[in-house]
DNA sequence: TCACATTTTGTCGAATTCTTCAATTCTCAT
DNA sequence: ATGAGAATTGAAGAATTCGACAAAATGTGA
């Protein structure tokens, strides 16, 4: 792994870069956030350890000169503690914050985690997203549904109730944990509003309503999924 | 965007709950690792923040045991400040340490940063600059968008909303997403902005603007590309 | 400053979706 | 078999949502 170090201290570049060449990873030093955009053009850099103060241009500046084309995470430094600073870092593109002085197993343990994030654990794309129960497929990202390859249409609320009932296969709900799961408040009224939904379901997922292979009732509690 | 919190201290969970709801997020609310873990199986959940002291099942191991089967980003949030505790945490799987007291901006800004890295920007391995889908084709290098070799004229806003939809295609935007993903902010008023922008775009990259081929709607939801 | 392009806001009608209510059918326990 | 409670069905009014248009606000370059 390849780690651009960025600050116009020397000192302190070439002490960081000692840490994290003890823990193996490739270590680009650069004084400014010219150089540093360079750097980052020509070498495939994972990670960015960067200070805002900075002549030429600084840290906050090359960072967002740097979203434009590129989402290496970028880990921010600064000897101000203002949380104004780490805002306005935060919410230009910054993916950790760490103040100067630092102790450099913390800032080590904060690249590891980024790094993490960055390439094992991924995004949200890489996640499973589809539930599959037997025939009947839910994608939860397209919010579509499928049955035997079909697609069904359902509307908002139909949708949000057969997730929850899918993503919890075999769990009884009643018609008053529907609602509060759904809706996030809790049911004044009657629940013959989950009765009609879990019909509207029925109808479009189950080839015989009457049967219902997937949306069953048990009698006097709730719903489920087998 | 859904976020859990997770505190033994109602009156923490209900105070980060105000300040995450002001940025129209949803809030999931549990007071030990238990509840936690089960809401993340029944939700949805896209971000948590998790106290570390609680009882029954203690924040890092809920951590280790959610990450077993999920990415999800996670903030831990500790009284102690032990840098030992922090390095802890960071290894254990946690994407940020957060330490009380804090400043509810600075971790508003901090939850923005991760969901930013989980959602928009991605993981490793994204560099081609070419997003095809069927004929239409956008350049995110040029910012230029082709539909079946025709040269088509975009104003920045409209780009940018088709390439928030184009790179995440089959996922599901609410305006309110998109509104945020763009302008990085809030929509405090109605979602009308979206709304027209959506039909300029379509005007111009659909051939029949009443059957959308690629821009399409989702009742009650959002917008998507297939 | 003015003219022009872009972005945002407000209103309306049509279509879709949600909820309610009453009537009917079904299930379980006796 | 029968009755009470529970679930399903049908129909209709209420509430939302989307898209179209117009117009106001904002930004930009000559």
């Amino acid at each position: 792994m390849n780690i651009l170090v960025v600050d116009d201290d020397r000192e302190i570049v070439d002490s960081i870069a000692i840490f994290l060449s003890g823990e193996n990873y490739t270590v680009f030093k650069a004084y400014d956030g010219i150089e540093a955009l360079d750097i980052l053009t020509e070498k495939d850099v994972h990670l960015m350890i960067l200070d805002i103060m900075m002549p030429k241009l600084d840290g906050i500046r090359t960072l967002m000169k740097l979203r434009e084309s590129k989402n290496v995470p970028v880990i921010l430094l600064s000897a101000k503690s203002e949380d104004a600073d780490k805002i306005l870092g935060l919410t230009a593109g910054a993916d950790d914050y760490v103040t100067k002085p630092f102790n450099p197993s913390e800032l080590v343990a904060r690249v590891k985690s980024q790094l993490r994030r960055y390439t094992t654990l991924g995004s949200i794309g890489k996640q499973n997203n589809e539930i599959s129960i037997d025939g009947l497929v839910l994608n939860t990202e397209s919010k579509t549904v499928k049955v035997d390859g079909e697609d069904v249409r359902l509307t908002s609320t139909e949708y949000k109730i057969l997730e929850l009932l899918a993503r919890n296969r075999g769990r009884l709900f009643s018609a008053d944990d529907i609602y509060r799961n759904v809706w996030n408040e809790d049911n004044i009224v009657g629940d013959k509003t989950i009765a009609v939904h879990i019909r509207h379901i029925r109808e479009k997922i189950e080839i015989n309503p009457k049967e219902p292979r997937y949306l069953k009732v048990v009698w006097g509690i709730g719903y489920k999924i087998d």
